[in-house]
DNA sequence: TAGATTGTTAATCGATTAACAATC
DNA sequence: TAGATTGTTAATCGATTAACAATC
């Protein structure tokens, strides 16, 4: 089973050119006069993206975000497995969620030193949030995953990761507002 | 009140050029000598997103995702507010989530003639997503943001957003393979 | 007025697209 | 072999940055 780049870009929406410009820069292994092996294609970029090996993922915060994200089908696919989750709120310890009960954050340390964590998703409320990634930090937390709506400080070595949800709220808002005009 | 495009673009990380090439797009209203009033700036921004103005929103889906929609406040101090959602889940109908009681999909088209709503956020599994487009798009909807984690196929009227929240945690996951090479 | 900082044009840089020899 | 399609270099395009006259 194989692509063109001239295939790949038209379910795309790329231009051929541009595909075989990304392939490349991940090693080329494309045949001429034939495309690229489907199954190889998708391995390589697994591989590059980090798909190829599981990542466990702890959340912090039991709200609504992150049941969302505990419960977000192709994740768990695809590899990043959620296998704690933590809340401050005495109320929410204890609850089910999905397979899992949720911690008291008192334990988080006590987790993260016995368990191999490579992601924190942070979902908790803006307020909290700056104080929680510098007690991640300290227990040597390398990689943040963060839904607080804000922009977080954090040394070199974390890799902080923000999502914010109004960015694409205000584009839907922007272009709504701007529909029908001449583009330019 | 005034800043810079010095500091503004200390703040945002972004180059001074840059920031007041763009502030020009939207028409230059700073003062040589001075920079920009803050407070006119905010308002022009605002404007511009078309944030002056409410957008009532429906949610439809009552998931974690949905959920988690219907209570991000920024949106709602941002002038999004959900008025209404809608789940084809029986046992969710009737389900009170933050100060709304979720309807029937069954009611959605009476709802969509009576109500002024400027958005739908589709907030459904990736099996029912398109052919609940399709209904929205018969029903004279002309702004979605989707989450379902598909891209959805629509007519040239419809606006729709596509939210993958697998986008941002495949650049985590990339980096964080990647971490530590020399970049370039 | 002198100093500061914009609006705007020009220069630079990087990313996208086109072209084509290599080769399957 | 002939046709197709890659890898890769060159050309184009657009976006970012620098520069500076205008002016508050």
């Amino acid at each position: 089973m194989q692509i063109s780049s001239q295939e790949l870009g038209e379910r795309l929406n790329q231009n051929p050119s541009q595909i075989r410009q990304d392939i490349r820069c991940f090693g080329g292994f494309g045949r001429q006069g034939y495309g690229y092996n489907v199954a190889a294609l998708k391995e390589h970029i697994g591989k590059m993206l980090g798909l190829d090996e599981p990542h466990p993922m702890i959340i912090i915060g039991a709200g609504s975000i992150g049941s969302a994200v505990a419960r977000y089908p192709s994740f768990i696919r695809e590899g990043f497995a959620t296998v704690a989750m933590f809340d401050r709120d005495e109320n929410k310890v204890g609850m089910a969620i999905g397979d899992l009960t949720v911690r008291h954050t008192d334990e988080l340390e006590e987790y993260l030193a016995a368990h191999k964590v490579d992601i924190v998703v942070l979902a908790v409320p803006a307020q909290g949030a700056q104080e929680m990634l510098d007690r991640l930090s300290r227990a040597g937390v390398k990689s943040v995953w963060n839904f607080a709506p804000l922009d977080l400080v954090h040394s070199e070595e974390m890799l902080v990761i923000n999502v914010h949800l109004s960015d694409s709220l205000h584009i839907l808002s922007y272009k709504m507002s701007h529909r029908g005009e001449v583009p330019q």
